[in-house]
DNA sequence: CTATATAGACAAGTAGCTTGTCCAAATGGA
DNA sequence: TCCATTTGGACAAGCTACTTGTCTATATAG
């Protein structure tokens, strides 16, 4: 069997999918002005303690395109700067309650996106999955790949 | 536990570090001017009988963008176009002899990607794994997401 | 105290997509 | 068979999310 090569597709075919029902669910809830990338930036600043260098190096992209999506997001409502209490050339970013609440909502279209899974395989061989996908999940950040 | 949640997270991850890696294997085997989102064209357009206008269905963008990317790889030699039998309108797709290694070594790089992956699992279990999965993935193309 | 590194801003350029328009060939209904 | 509509593909222009390059102010290390 070539298990390898089905795993794969398999795994594109559910993340491509997974990103398109939440993005879906997203802006059903009233965020329309969001998009799939800025879920991993808010991942990140939700976090908090991040600058706009951080979350550059977080997304992988280079400072000005970080710095550019915090300008969007920042006007959007979703973002807040504060000043570093150590540095004054940095900003922290924080989420405004907006932003909180895209979050949430984004929550929520995962878990709805998830659920028919989680049902189509019962309880027990769904937190095997899980249990099996942790030990294979590398460490470092969640980016968008392409 | 929120396993509903932390699958999504466990998805998005293991797609990610699947992509970077099978592009970075590829570039590694001497396919240097592809980028990701040619395997999807490649995958499409290696089955055979695919025109211009049924890759820009399967990818979800323009005709005018399908058009542009089978430019791309015309020219970089690893699509041809031929004559369509039965309509004058349309072009057959095709992969070059070059098309065919590349998709060769996409599959090698996918497979080296997954294998510590089985590894780590064991075969059973990866196996297991792989069925579970199928039951989840959906029926339509594989496209990129973001 | 000086040299280097870092956070962020300003400016310009690029790549991959979009919309809009058009033509020629195919298709379907009377 | 003829005409109306649809479809495959091409040409042109524009947009957006990124890039590289440069600069200033602040922080850090020797």
């Amino acid at each position: 069997m070539d298990d390898a090569l089905a795993f794969s597709g398999l795994v594109l075919a559910l993340s491509g999918q997974l990103v398109q029902e939440i993005h879906t669910g997203v802006s059903q809830q009233g965020f329309e002005d969001l998009r799939p990338a800025h879920g991993f930036a808010f991942a990140h600043i939700s976090v908090g303690g991040a600058t706009t260098a951080d979350l550059a190096e977080h997304l992988g992209v280079t400072k000005q395109a970080a710095a550019q999506l915090v300008e969007e997001l920042v006007r959007k409502g979703y973002v807040e700067r504060h000043p570093h209490p150590h540095d004054a050339r940095a900003r922290l970013l924080g989420l405004t309650e907006i932003g909180w609440a895209a979050t949430r909502a984004a929550d929520r279209a995962a878990r709805a996106a998830v659920a028919p899974w989680q049902e189509a395989l019962g309880e027990e061989r769904f937190s095997e999955l899980v249990a099996d996908l942790t030990l294979l999940a590398p460490p470092g950040p969640i980016r968008p790949a392409w």
